[in-house]
DNA sequence: AATCAAAATTGTAATCATTACAAATTTGCA
DNA sequence: TGCAAATTTGTAATGATTACAATTTTGATT
């Protein structure tokens, strides 16, 4: 991890005690903005930490989650994905290769939907499919 | 099912030969806009199709989704769930329930992202998460 | 209407991400 | 130091989805 201090600082900002493994969670999450899944956040630290439980990344992920410390990304059916990028953008699959990549969103108040009564929004998703640039050549091949 | 034309019209228009469990299944989804699981598909036609096999359910919900004749919503993590409605519109997803509703999308426009050099883009989803009416009341007490 | 290959369907057995749960450990305060 | 609460751990389920091989159906051709 590059340094510990952002994400003790991003833990106590969203009201979660910070401890060993949460800071290195939170620590992976903030070097590895590529969209991890629980069990790349395990490989990625279990080296470094060799008691580390995966029960503790999945416990931790949610709990990060849900006090909004990162995003939660269901954009793959497979895995759920995790983002320590909590500013709002939009996120691209690709349906070959699996990567996630982010997308600068071009308008934020597109985003909005008309309010609906007595719904509480807490979180929006803006995601994306199709073919990013390497495997685009590949699924035209395969009349795709 | 409510009437089977539209759902043949749907396979057809989307190039898949139609046959009893793909018209089946095809118009489940046009009458149930409830956005159903697999599981809801298969429980929902397996008393009048009693042969119908979880199998054919699954492999058929994702033919109809490549070919565009419905929407694949990984809006749960759970479940992916299915959509005959492919007008674009939003769905929220009420954290407590689990209820996956429609929501008008205000601007379409909005939902455009810069064109990305090579990247091609062939789905597009966007998700509310939050708490609905039923439940706002619930998770206000819950000091969600 | 019999034949035959291709397409579609079926049933069973895996796979594998995620969660349940109870035990063990750590933390922080009295 | 001692003890309760919080956290972490390991193992054993759970459950949605897929792999796969066998069976059935379809549709063209004779």
């Amino acid at each position: 991890m590059k340094t510990q201090s952002g994400a003790i600082e991003r833990l106590e900002q969203s009201g979660v005690k910070p401890s060993m493994q949460r800071i290195a969670i939170m620590g992976y999450l903030m070097d590895n903005l590529t969209h991890p899944t629980a069990d790349n956040v395990f490989n990625g630290l279990s080296s470094s930490i060799p008691t580390l439980s995966k029960t503790t990344v999945y416990n931790t992920l949610k709990l990060l989650a849900r006090q909004g410390a990162i995003l939660e990304l269901t954009i793959d059916d497979k895995n759920v994905r995790y983002d320590a990028n909590i500013f709002l953008h939009a996120h691209f699959r690709c349906k070959l290769c699996g990567s996630v990549y982010d997308l600068p969103v071009g308008s934020f108040k597109a985003m909005t939907v008309k309010a609906i009564d007595g719904f509480t929004i807490t979180e929006r998703q803006l995601y994306y499919k199709g073919y990013c640039k390497r495997c685009s050549a590949k699924a035209e091949k395969n009349g795709a």
